[in-house]
DNA sequence: GAACTTATGCCACCGAGTGGCATATTACCA
DNA sequence: TGGTAATATGCCACTCGGTGGCATAAGTTC
């Protein structure tokens, strides 16, 4: 009755989905009402009435739970790569357009929420920060291997491994302006500022000083948008 | 009396630089030995006879002290960013400029061994990795200031962020290859690495994909010269 | 050498993360 | 349906990174 229907995720495999989100969910927002630091994993496992044994056979740190969106999106991004039919185009492009199609497959509900409040939380939480900067090194690691194994690019040849590296910066960037700037929310919202961002990488070759400014050196703009602290 | 001497590091200075330095070179040398999270604390301390609570007068945390050496590098690259003059010329060659200059100005006996030590430590070592990570991505930061406030550059202009992105990914890949592949040793050595990374740039926007190859999933290289896990 | 400043040591404490083992829950099969 | 294997969970004790508070020692200044 059941042999070639998907929808057959055995009773215990669900309970452990709804265990998982539900952890995600209560951390996520626990840590944006007290801080990540304010919050202890006790109390998140007491909340979710769930053993802190538990919590770690679930995620591997306190910062992981917080960044399991995210993660989704990278894996997405992964498989696509797996995939993707190059057609004598530029790699850039290529990669840029598979993690464009990876975004385009974050359907979840609230799955944009979720990436909005842990991107909030990184800001100001350095340990958060710094385990999703590793995550995202690991993650092009792994690009590269898939790269160099479907294409043949040689491992020391460093400009696949860079055009890598700006499409993930250009990504931070476009994640950046979504979450901290007003602008088109959810996820097509971010869609937009990660083209705005890929069209900005030629210029990174030709942009030039705009001019050699001396100025006293405390000055400030007169109408800058943004504080800085 | 000493008013402009600079060659009075009063005693006290003088221990705590001491003190500081042992505590790194220990610390490189038992995590090396022993592995990062094969080494406690407690033992570290014990051999530099100092107590637990002094070490985190000197850095925040475990990995801070194995990373001493890199951010001296980039410590010098924000200050040299500070006032190198642009003559109207490309955003990218100033930023490269400006961090050959910092590493051409690492000059302490043992530098460049400090550092290779330090990322070897690194590449199996995540906790270590994420907060390098981390570092970069808050000099960045700082770098960005820098730049918006000596050259007026709008905050809503990616390029500049993107620019500097990819001088530090170079840095990054050229590290690594200094790091574990062969070649000429030393901080010269990496400057070569440095400058050969710099100028694959340009091939990041042009560079095509090699063919459509399209093999059977599992076949592999016949000679391959590394393994992948 | 006294008085002040500052670095250090010591101690108790919190919380993240782990290993081991008993128990409860689910899956499988006769 | 009942019994057994597989696996998820809970509980407990423990290690270790990291912090706050306070007393003491060392260095500095007059």
């Amino acid at each position: 009755m059941d042999a070639m229907a998907p929808t057959e995720p055995t009773l215990r495999e669900r309970k452990k989905l709804r265990t998982r989100q539900a952890l995600i969910d209560t951390a996520l927002r626990r840590f944006t009402g007290q801080g990540f630091d304010g919050t202890t994993l006790d109390e998140l496992c007491a909340d979710v009435e769930v053993s802190k044994r538990t919590f770690f056979r679930y995620f591997t740190t306190k910062e992981d739970v917080a960044m399991a969106p995210t993660q989704d999106l990278w894996a997405a991004f992964l498989a696509d790569l797996e995939t993707r039919e190059p057609n004598g185009s530029p790699l850039l492009g290529l990669l840029q357009d598979a993690l464009l199609a990876a975004l385009d497959r974050m359907s979840a509900e609230g799955w944009a929420d979720r990436v909005l409040r842990s991107r909030r939380l990184a800001a100001d939480t350095p340990s958060m920060n710094a385990h999703g900067l590793d995550f995202c090194d690991r993650t092009t690691r792994t690009a590269i291997k898939i790269l160099e194994e479907r294409f043949g690019f040689d491992p020391h040849d460093l400009r696949p491994r860079l055009a890598l590296d700006v499409v993930v910066a250009a990504f931070h960037c476009a994640l950046e302006g979504w979450t901290f700037q007003s602008g088109p929310a959810g996820r097509d919202g971010l869609a937009i500022r990660l083209r705005e961002a890929f069209c900005a990488v030629p210029g990174i070759i030709t942009m030039t000083v705009p001019q050699p400014v001396t100025r006293s050196p405390r000055q400030e703009f007169p109408g800058t948008p943004r504080t800085d602290d």
